[in-house]
DNA sequence: ACCTATTGTCACAGGTTTGTCACAGGCTTA
DNA sequence: TAAGCCTGTGACAAACCTGTGACAATAGGT
């Protein structure tokens, strides 16, 4: 709260689920910071269900406060129409950052649809753009086919993909066998992992597929 | 009820059968605590038909308290749809464990259908990953084949399901023998077994097959 | 047409998983 | 007691999966 002031940014605050889409209709904020483990929820009206709701009647920026570790909060609340999360704890800074950054995104007209970005712990991927921002700071470009594999894998963060799923993701139902994504997976690992020999955002799953990975 | 309430999560109680159905269908809990031994039950409101009867109108997560050594309820139990079960006396920190991992596997959009999880006493299985965590709270990921047959016992615990039917269970109707099956439960004994030597879940029954046993 | 980046194909190495064989001990039955 | 069956066990081989390097084919831009 304190941080996003020193930002130079408005800010309210709602404390329950109700009263956050009350103020949300109230005062019509630019962007919204919404934490998934809002006190005072019911079931049917978590934090996912709160996003989906906002998400349904508007397109105002909404970020989410998550707890590091719960993989499946990411996955469901991109889904619910999220453009943005943030792993607890945090730094000011990195706040800070996150929400110039969606505000940037969304002032220059790019559609918030699915897919316009994905920031996932270290790595901040931009699907339409095709590039890769690593831990390192470093900014990589990828090819259309890594792009779209790792877009699959980002989006189902924690999941394993099966070998056919992510071959008809990328090749699509007519093209691709499991060769050609061996190659891809390899080169994709050489872009965004830190030590490609022990790659840790691609994870193979023997027998399976593979699974993006979060740091922890 | 305190340590639930400590957990963070709201918690509403009933005291017998008529008003935890009632409860039920005011409230819409995200999740149930249901008691096997609920007082003031007629033969026919037991716990088990309760759980049945929730289970037939909803999907919410249900978890079963019963005392321990009952192994018939636990099996009838799962039949009767219960998520997972906690056997008394238990611990303030297992329970909110259990409770915490019903709402994440709930909420992880995975169909509640068959093989989604198996959690069975300290064996907390999950076939999609192919893992079981163990109760000295070790991982250990299983081969597709150990998996299948693992996912078979469970999904029968308690009952005896011959060679052949795990055969055609884990092969499928062509392939497999018996000798294949003796190495595999042998494998998987030496993962998911305390003592391989003296195994304890997965129980030879001389001429017959084998069964998956409860810890008492 | 030419150059470069991207994508597809091949061959091989290492590890893991699965199938096969041989043997030992226990239990039942004649 | 001996024979026969069933189960558990260890060792080994075959099959499979994955990662890797090199190279050919293709596409896209100039």
């Amino acid at each position: 709260m304190f941080t996003v002031r020193r930002a130079g940014y408005e800010a309210i605050m709602a404390s329950d689920a109700l009263s956050t889409l009350r103020r949300w209709q109230e005062d019509d904020p630019g962007l919204i910071l919404l934490d998934i483990n809002l006190p005072g929820t019911t079931q049917l009206k978590d934090g996912f269900a709160i996003c989906q709701h906002i998400r349904s009647q508007s397109d105002v920026p909404i970020i989410l406060l998550t707890v590091r570790g719960e993989e499946n909060d990411i996955v469901r609340g991109l889904e619910a129409g999220a453009d943005d999360y943030i792993l607890k704890p945090f730094s000011p800074r990195q706040l800070v950052a996150r929400i110039q950054a969606v505000l940037r995104r969304g002032r220059s007209g790019e559609s918030a649809s699915l897919s316009s970005r994905l920031s996932i712990a270290e790595l901040d991927f931009n699907p339409k753009l095709r590039e890769v921002s690593l831990a390192s700071g470093q900014t990589k470009s990828l090819t259309s086919l890594e792009s779209r594999l790792l877009e699959s894998l980002m989006l189902n963060t924690g999941h394993i993909l099966t070998t056919d799923d992510l071959i008809s993701d990328v090749w699509g139902a007519s093209g691709g066998n499991s060769e050609m994504l061996r190659q891809l997976v390899r080169r994709l690992r050489t872009k965004i992992e830190d030590d490609p020999t022990k790659p840790f955002y691609i994870q193979n799953v023997p027998g399976l597929g593979y699974a993006f990975r979060l740091k922890r």
